[in-house]
DNA sequence: GCTTGACCTTCCCACCATGGGAAATCCCAT
DNA sequence: ATGGGATTTCCCATGGTGGGAAGGTCAAGC
């Protein structure tokens, strides 16, 4: 199987093949004559491991992990577990953040007319932003323009 | 003004004020003869604009735009609204992108003993995976070790 | 005045994972 | 043999940030 089988049975791209090969992901795969590479079936395997570890949004470092652990017969489920856990940490860390940030730009939109008129409570918090949420300044509703200090 | 009293002044590090610079989001600063750049205070109002939109997960070309409205007394605020909205989607859809992650990892690591035996479903799911959540693919749970074909 | 330390300048590198593209080579089918 | 597709390596870009080197500048203390 040359590289671009490989990819089109695993999907990965060719370029991530090469890529995950430069930086030991996976072993340097044999090659022809003429240096193309070659792949096995248990290649991938292998590819198709870290695939569905990538599309779990897992970093190439633990991924490296997990396909060691994968390959290790002795391994005990509690390191993979715990690499699982670590790994739901952050998403869930990151998924709090994200989602605070849209709630505060969608009250901030909510707020908003959205007409042809300048006045908008987006740009007055950009603005004059510190506190959190609805309310998040105190601000004179029949102040005018929100533009920035001439 | 310099730099540093600029920084500290808007929460906007150094290295990020002559980043925004050189890539035209904020005007080149005034420089003194010995070539330091200098700020005043409407500058350090537009860096603390652009930091509270950062905080706000919006990308510099989002920022960029917002700041032209936010100068622009003629804008209309459906164009600031859509701008926000259009960015609150995008949020809304790495949350879901990364809750769905975050779903099927915690499943798995729950479904996993974390023991000192090999056994584990995780490794298995990424190993077989094809379906999604809770029984994302049928294995005998009498299968052994899950490991890569030898 | 001179030293010292804090500050500033520009420039390059690194991250992380991925894609794009160029130039050269190779394989296979006609 | 020729042409088109696949492959090779190498460099560049993304986005936003930090790190650091090499050198110039400023201000305070002596």
């Amino acid at each position: 199987m040359n590289i671009g089988q490989a990819s089109a049975a695993s999907g990965v791209s060719a370029k991530m093949l090469r890529y995950y090969e430069s930086i030991g992901l996976i072993p340097r795969a044999g090659r022809t004559e003429a240096g193309y590479r070659v792949y096995k079936d248990r290649d991938v395997n292998t590819l198709r491991f870290i695939r569905r570890a990538r599309d779990l949004g897992l970093p190439i470092e633990r991924i490296r992990l997990l396909v060691g652990l994968w390959r290790d017969r002795e391994r005990s489920s509690a390191d993979v577990k715990r690499i699982a856990e670590e790994h739901v940490a952050e998403l869930e860390a990151k998924i709090l953040e994200l989602t605070a940030m849209r709630d505060t730009l969608q009250e901030l939109a909510d707020a908003c007319r959205g007409d042809h008129r300048p006045e908008c409570p987006i740009l007055r918090d950009l603005e004059g932003g510190g506190g959190r949420g609805p309310g998040r300044r105190q601000v004179d509703p029949h102040q005018c323009a929100s533009s920035p200090a001439a």
